[in-house]
DNA sequence: TGAATAGTGTCTCTCAGACAATATAAC
DNA sequence: GTTATATTGTCTGAGAGACACTATTCA
């Protein structure tokens, strides 16, 4: 760390990711000003120099504003990746900080402050791009990557239980991994896999129909995984 | 993606690991500038605006540029991760992302400029901070995330090759395992699990003493993965 | 009444861990 | 020869996948 340090521009966007209609969907917005008018992004900010009386907002901070400001939304964040290729910004050289967040159904966002429209995006099942070839910027690859890390972590964590509702039932649970890993999954297994975890799902003394309710425990490891395979 | 972008200086630090003796280091390197003279941190630089001809540097050439100009060292890298917190450089608000390298013994590292020595650091077995508590900035933090990563991406990867020359002995390949994972393997196991899983090693026609070499496989990950346990 | 969902049970196969055994090179 | 390393083999138990079966709620 020495040098001559250049300064760059810091943006910050996210890949909200839900499931909705048992179905993965990605947080979209429609940009209403220059570059890319018109078009689909993730939401994002850029890092604010004063923010809450101090000099220079946090990363996180700046990402759940993202959300907020862009789509009236409201969610905790996990560090992604950070994209800084030449070009990827045709303004000038701006690097993003891009964060994940994983959200149970939050109803229909709110257009923010230079955003014409946004909306929930279903992430379909085809190969490679998933559906979300037309994003703006490099969010194509962002986005991309935000899934394929939900994917991966399903296997070793307990993260599964934030894409839901404090209660949910086990069926609940099995259409979380479904969605999102996109294949289906034998029931009678799941079940028995995820009650002999301990710490995973914790039974609370309620039913619907006669579905036994659970709420999240306090694992957040999962050992061994779930695999989803290949 | 919009608002009142502040400039923010940006840095690209470096979290080296080999295995020498059979122990896991870490490279490091001392600072003979301000802030921080004389303290050890890891090598890193800022993000170059020129570079190569072109406007500003891609942030995997800015770390590979650390360990070439800092230790004389050279190595592939991939991003570890993005730390912004305030106050972790007295100077001013700077952010740093952290890449990792895997490197073979590589030998010892040459001080480049600003640098007034530099070692490969041992990665002892200690409780939470691994021996890496003294380190300038954020630094400790930054190492301990690394050797964590590597430690986790052993196990799914095969990544343990790239801390061995192009030959290796099954030996070898466990001794790196034991140093990354700072645990012992059974060596019945190990051979047979690391025999049965195609592309990770290929015989070749030599043997050292009575031991079979092998060159890394094009597998790049493990499936099934090689469990450290726990 | 029938279909979908909730939940249990069973069988087989693979694989991990523990550990024994053997063979050969190096000292 | 003795020791360390390389390599194969054997046994056991846990867990995954496939699939059958039952029970109950809801349309």
């Amino acid at each position: 760390m020495s040098d001559y340090p250049g300064l760059v521009a810091l943006a910050v966007d996210v890949v909200t990711l839900t499931v909705r209609d048992d179905k993965l969907h990605i947080l979209l917005v429609q940009r209403s000003i220059d570059p890319f008018v018109g078009q689909w992004t993730l939401p994002g900010v850029f890092l604010a120099k004063k923010w809450m009386g101090k000099e220079w907002e946090e990363l996180t901070d700046a990402a759940e504003r993202a959300l907020e400001s862009k789509a009236g939304l409201v969610a905790h964040v996990e560090q992604l990746g950070t994209y800084g290729s030449r070009g990827r910004d045709p303004r000038n050289h701006v690097v993003s900080v891009a964060y994940i967040a994983f959200a149970p159904d939050l109803g229909d966002p709110t257009p923010g402050p230079h955003v014409s429209d946004a909306k929930w995006e279903p992430v379909a099942a085809l190969e490679g791009g998933w559906g979300l070839e037309g994003l703006a910027f490099d969010h194509n690859a962002i986005a991309l990557d935000g899934v394929i890390r939900a994917q991966n972590k399903l296997e070793y964590t307990t993260l599964a239980t934030r894409f839901l509702p404090e209660e949910f039932t086990i069926g609940d649970l099995q259409k979380v991994y479904e969605a999102v890993w996109m294949r289906e999954i034998d029931s009678g297994n799941f079940y028995r896999k995820v009650k002999q975890t301990k710490g995973f799902i914790v039974p609370i003394n309620e039913r619907r129909g006669r579905a036994q309710l659970y709420v999240a425990g306090e694992a957040t490891m999962l050992y061994p995984p779930i695999r989803k395979g290949d």
